[in-house]
DNA sequence: GCCCTGTTTAGACATTGTCTAAACTTAGAC
DNA sequence: GTCTAAGTTTAGACAATGTCTAAACAGGGC
């Protein structure tokens, strides 16, 4: 089971208020990797009164606090994951959609091995189209 | 021989004039990964009349082309890059270069075994430090 | 020379993000 | 419960990056 919002924001040293668990709510339960309007777009709904510079404030408060991710994959626009973890990204070139890939479904080789340059963490950037049906 | 830089342009389908070349000629010939306002810096000095839009033009025109392409790989940097081969990235996390990592460097496996999803085009993004000295 | 087409220009505008100072809220001490 | 200090939120100013527009400006073909 997972731990309630209040904790998860307090076990990474972040004290909880209404605002924050309002961004968290939304931001750590989405696959869509949403940019920051976005976030705050979404949040705005159920919260009329939160300003932008809170939301931007708090995200990244949690990017610095370890609980989500800041990506910058496609060209300007900077977004939010909250899988933390290592994975990969595929980013659909119709939509633009990033969608996660899992980290064992691909392997990389031999990234440790570059003279010179001490890899500390990479991930693989894929482009492409979901495929339509069930073909593969 | 390398191509003199009109006929770079032209055999792309792009009209030569003064300041696609002044454009070119710092933009084609550097491996700093530049931004759109370090590119029209550098060509100022050497071509002080030249204003923002015509950079910021110029690199689109350039980038739809394929002379150039346009990498956003860490957050809120939107940078170019003339070589235009498939090749991996690595980011030093101590000052933001980036540079590039030769395509048989490194491995990658399986990225065609993903299922739903064509990938058309993949790089593996680093991070991490350059080493000091000659370790490794 | 004169058009026509394409290019360049300055500045207005848009978007995304940060900063500031004041107002507000909270936790803890009393 | 009240007080205080620390932390949080707010609106709006500001900054950086990029796009758009309308006018000015080549340059080639006639």
């Amino acid at each position: 089971m997972r731990p309630s919002l209040p904790e998860i924001l307090r076990s990474h040293g972040i004290q909880p208020s209404a605002q924050r668990l309002a961004v968290a709510a939304y931001v750590l339960d989405t696959e869509a990797h949403p940019s920051a309007e976005q976030v705050w777009a979404r949040v705005r709904e159920r919260f009329p009164m939160i300003s932008r510079a809170t939301v931007y404030n708090t995200l990244n408060l949690f990017v610095e606090k370890g609980i989500l991710r800041q990506l910058a994959l496609s060209e300007g626009n900077v977004v939010f994951d909250p899988n933390v973890e290592p994975h990969h990204h595929f980013i659909d070139e119709a939509t633009g959609a990033i969608h996660d890939v899992p980290w064992d479904s691909v392997d990389v080789r031999r990234v440790g091995d570059l003279k010179g340059l001490d890899v500390r963490e990479y991930q693989v950037v894929m482009r492409g189209r979901k495929r339509t049906r069930g073909e593969r």
